[in-house]
DNA sequence: GTAATTGTTCATGT
DNA sequence: CACATGAACAATTA
């Protein structure tokens, strides 16, 4: 579920259970997450180590440590964190665990290893390597219109690729686009000035949202689509509409064929 | 058995 | 170089 919503719940996560709470032992169960550190490393690093405050860009999340440098999650598609205080309740795909000299835990949990975790001591840097784009949350209108002019190709892609925005995934990508009334598929060079700028206040607007209702698509408002998606299947707006699929990116994407008309 | 899954990266073709 | 597409990564579910 980690999206740019997702990552700010685990952000609040973290501040809620695990600040300032000194680390008695790290252990990596599975090294296939560690970018660029190896597992004696960052066990060796975590060590002694505590989280002191956290931060969120896009999708990743930095946990700053009292040694001057950060711990970097990515959730990947199943990425999640459980605070706990009985090992019998270690989730069944945990990578990374944290022991705290409080006798509690926190897990990194990661069933399909598509997650990432890493060190690093410079956030700024850790970003301008990945080549991310401005976050979804703060970028200014400005900023989106002219990443997004002299630019081709579909709406849907461009708010996928985290190198023009970050925090956008294929499930938020339809919301913004349904709310916008936009069809997925329109090419960025035909749509109006106007249509980029509903595009861009909407981005705030749906992800804002989601992060009020923390991210938990059933409680999200009647308006929205997302849960919709998958169930019944049903426009919001008029349940005598039935929702579309198509593939874009490889991903599959809703969308109303009524209220989101192709140019 | 088949297809699909909320992410990212790489190879290949246009 | 920009973009589209599909594969790969891995595990599980419908």
């Amino acid at each position: 579920m980690p999206e740019l919503p997702e990552v700010q719940k685990y952000k609040q996560y973290i501040d809620e259970t695990s600040l300032h709470q000194p680390i008695k032992e790290a252990t990596i169960k599975n090294e296939k997450i560690l970018e660029n550190i190896n597992k004696a490393d960052i066990e060796n690093h975590l060590r002694t180590n505590t989280i002191t405050q956290t931060t969120r860009f896009g999708k990743y999340l930095f946990l700053s440590l009292k040694t001057d440098s950060w711990l970097v999650l990515h959730f990947g598609m199943t990425g999640n964190l459980k605070y706990f205080s009985n090992i019998n309740e270690q989730p069944a795909h945990t990578r990374l665990l944290l022991s705290f000299v409080n006798n509690h835990y926190l897990a990194f949990d990661c069933q399909r290893l598509f997650g990432l975790v890493t060190v690093t001591s410079n956030i700024n840097e850790y970003i301008k390597n990945k080549k991310l784009g401005p976050d979804a949350l703060t970028i200014k209108k400005k900023e989106f219109m002219d990443n997004l002019s002299n630019r081709t190709g579909k709406i849907k892609t461009i708010l996928l690729n985290q190198h023009i925005i970050s925090g956008i995934g294929n499930i938020y990508a339809d919301e913004i686009l349904f709310q916008s009334r936009i069809h997925p598929e329109t090419q960025i060079n035909n749509l109006s000035k106007d249509h980029i700028q509903s595009v861009f206040s909407h981005i705030s607007f749906v992800l804002q949202t989601a992060i009020e209702h923390d991210a938990d698509i059933s409680n999200y408002p009647q308006t929205f689509l997302l849960p919709h998606r998958r169930n019944d299947n049903l426009c919001p707006l008029n349940k005598n509409h039935k929702l579309s699929t198509v593939k874009i990116s490889g991903r599959t994407t809703y969308y109303c064929p009524y209220h989101q008309l192709k140019p």
